[in-house]
RNA sequence: CAGGCUGUAGUGUAACGGUAACACGCACCGUUCGGGUCGGUGAGAUUCCGGGUUCAAAUCCCGGCAGCCUGACCA
């Protein structure tokens, strides 16, 4: 991509009523556009961050099986009563012209409209287990939206469903689950803690939050030093200091945000809507089922929080919107050439290739738009048949011979 | 949903109750060309909306709406 073309621009200030780091930096940089509280548009580079997250959610998740779907977000009465969702206070309701009362929500999760459609096919042990995912626009109605993009009142996320026989079988696949979460994690640059919570208005059981610490989380969890151990302050009675109940190390609070969840939901959706198998003996039993949540835009917006310093965004390696910014501070042929080049092999390049901007400006994009590798192309490292490579979160640049460049690009 | 703060060119800020200014950005001219260069010219605002007080309202009062913060609630 070349930054002549690119439709949006970076800018130099803050809006002054965004407070919280993530949402300055992208809509400085020109990732996103706040539309309303809580409501952005991604705008070219911040869609192909979402969209890398999102690719490496469907490997993980492919990877355990789950079966990609889409379902609609139109969702009507007669999914969500059976369960007494429908009158939750969660959803914007959508209704027709002439209706004089709504009969669809817009969807806020999808386990009753994922277990309708499982009825139809599944009717035999033989048919289970399965699991299903999508990633698609949440709508929920928060009372109040904030702190960019990690609370949002329209947001994409990924919700995974699972079905089972047994309980046993449940729990299999929800270990195979926190592990493919904590791959994902790990890949988009965060370091997640396992955190027993509560289950809110999805489950009355125990469930589990990966929760990165971060001051700007509005979860508090009480983490174990020594093993990891964590839980979240609205189930917990541990205090700061207590002793590890799982080892003899010492938990502390520490504030943090939820970037997944995973629940064990049992029979409440299945039974709610009539779904059932018949086992060997021939009888009938309710589906057991478990949930699978991530949000998208707040992992894009934790990484954020998370990787930066005072010049920009310092984007983890694999969900940069490119992996190179290639500066060319004069037009020459050289980095033309050297941007063709690496299109052609394959990496991703942001090129900036314009002409009425000064040096200066330049790195100052570069550095807030934060891609991993900056290439300088000039006169000065051209009279040396080179080019200046420099990564982001390192202070010095090293000279590469343009040949070379790309041996630096895959080490 | 309760409490608080705030709404002024695209963005960030100014303006005693006296008729909207500055910087950035944008357009054009020149200059400069390795960390937001320098100088000049120009365009751009019914000061969120609606009422009220006043000779006079961006400024004071009332009512909406919007944004942010704290809390409650939630992923």
């Amino acid at each position: 991509m070349k930054l002549s073309k690119l439709f949006t621009k970076t800018v130099r200030e803050a809006p002054a009523d965004e407070p919280s780091k993530n949402a300055q930096l992208l809509i400085r940089g020109g990732f996103v556009f706040k539309n309303s509280a809580g409501i952005y548009s991604f705008l070219p580079l911040g869609w192909r961050v979402l969209g890398k997250i999102a690719n490496i959610i469907r490997e993980e998740i492919n990877a355990i099986g789950g079966q990609e779907i889409f379902m609609p977000a139109l969702v009507e009465k007669k999914y969500m009563e059976p369960t007494g969702r429908w009158n939750l206070d969660v959803g914007f309701f959508a209704k027709g012209l002439n209706e004089k009362e709504s009969n669809y929500v817009l969807g806020w999760s999808h386990e009753e409209v994922l277990t309708a459609i499982a009825s139809k096919f599944i009717n035999s042990y033989k048919d289970l287990p399965f699991s299903a995912y999508q990633i698609q626009t949440k709508f929920r109605h928060e009372p109040r939206a904030k702190s960019g993009l990690l609370r949002g009142r329209e947001f994409m996320m990924k919700d995974l469903y699972s079905f089972h026989a047994s309980e046993e079988d449940l729990d299999v696949y929800y270990e195979e689950a926190k592990n493919a979460y904590l791959k994902i994690f790990e890949r988009c640059g965060l370091r997640a803690v396992y955190t027993l919570a509560a289950g809110g208005v999805f489950t009355d059981k125990f469930t589990h939050e990966f929760q990165v610490v971060s001051d700007v989380g509005e979860d508090t969890i009480y983490i174990c030093d020594k093993c990891g151990y964590a839980e979240n302050k609205e189930i917990t009675k541990l205090k700061d200091g207590d002793k590890c109940p799982k080892c003899d190390g010492k938990v502390s609070d520490k504030k943090s945000i939820e970037v997944g969840n995973i629940f064990d939901q049992g029979t409440k959706y299945s039974e709610a809507l009539g779904l059932e198998f018949t086992d060997e003996a021939g009888n009938k039993n309710p589906v057991i089922m478990g949930a699978y949540g991530i949000g998208l835009g707040r992992v894009m917006g934790t990484a954020v929080e998370i990787h930066n310093d005072e010049k920009g965004i310092v984007w983890p390696e694999n969900i940069a919107p490119y992996k190179v910014h290639l500066v060319s501070l004069e037009q020459n042929e050289e980095a033309d050439k050297i941007y063709d080049d690496l299109e052609k092999s394959g990496v991703e390049v942001l090129y900036d290739d314009r002409d009425d901007k000064t040096a200066g400006e330049k790195f100052a994009d570069a550095d807030l738009i934060g891609c991993p590798v900056r290439i300088v192309v000039s006169k000065k490292t051209l009279e040396k048949n080179s080019v200046e490579l420099k990564k982001r979160n390192e202070k010095e640049a090293k000279l590469v011979p343009l040949g070379e460049i790309k041996n630096y690009l895959t080490a």
